[in-house]
DNA sequence: AACTATTTATAAGA
DNA sequence: TTCTTATAAATAGTT
């Protein structure tokens, strides 16, 4: 290489490291771009430094996400797959929040009712009606303030 | 290079196109390699030769899909979007029901009861009169089975 | 960022 | 394919 050998193990001189890295990014990505052309081959290649900064080459005729394709269908690896599971588990645990909602409201209305024991039917009755006195009050306090509409400002259509 | 300066044009005859890409090949594995000992660098390099011959380096510390995953998180860039948005769309739509569900189940508890015309009002307080009557029945049943229990089959504790 | 002494990569030939 | 070797290219250390 340079003056003198050097052996491959990681440059302990911060500094030192981030200039290698930089001055032999170039050079892998030089030797890529050529290895496409000469050799008409797809190359996706991917970079993160120690410092987390990020550097990617694709080959002139296509897209990483085209190479990763790629190379999932001929490797069989099935690099989404972990993604996948994650979502579906999401979604299983959503329907299942989902059903008991559902239940929820069928139980209130009036519907589902053998799952329930006494107790439980109890404290839903006395929950229904502590709401109905809630809807009763709302109720009336609308109508007050049509009422105050009607009389107090009629033109206002609403 | 070798013996006299080469162009960077792909190599028309088949057979150095084979035989460069297979020497090339090494070389940026070995630079690929060296720079992820040497910076302390993850690399992800995958090769598709024409002929559809498939290599792969990945930086000892990692593996391809992390590196891919990582990719990812970086550059936001969705690798798996066509995977995916199928299943987001749904995810969404499930979220959706999931919340009228609950806001329902708040109105028959008395809340969020502004957002309700006074005639949705009537209605559900009627439905929940005819939901509590539903009630007040199955709890009668189940008070006379549990006498019937009692009764006729003291031993069975429930 | 440039320079340059050396090492490394490799094209062509065997 | 593999080896050899002349030459081009890369790059470590320096300025």
């Amino acid at each position: 290489m340079g003056r003198g050998k050097i052996e491959i193990k990681k440059i302990e001189n911060s500094t030192n490291r981030q200039v290698t890295y930089s001055k032999r990014r170039n050079g892998i990505f030089k030797k890529a771009h050529e290895l496409s052309v000469l050799c008409d081959a797809k190359v996706s290649l991917i970079m993160l430094s120690g410092t987390k900064k990020f550097h990617e080459y694709t080959s002139p005729s296509t897209t990483t996400k085209k190479v990763i394709d790629e190379y999932q269908s001929i490797t069989g690896i099935d690099l989404w797959n972990t993604h996948y599971q994650k979502m579906q588990a999401h979604l299983r645990r959503l329907k299942d929040v989902n059903n008991k909602l559902r239940t929820e409201i069928r139980q209130r209305m009036g519907e589902d009712l053998k799952d329930l024991s006494w107790e439980q039917m109890y404290n839903l009755k006395e929950n229904m009606h502590e709401a109905i006195a809630l809807i009763r009050e709302r109720k009336v306090s609308v109508l007050n303030y049509c009422s105050f509409l009607r009389i107090f400002l009629p033109n206002i259509q609403n």
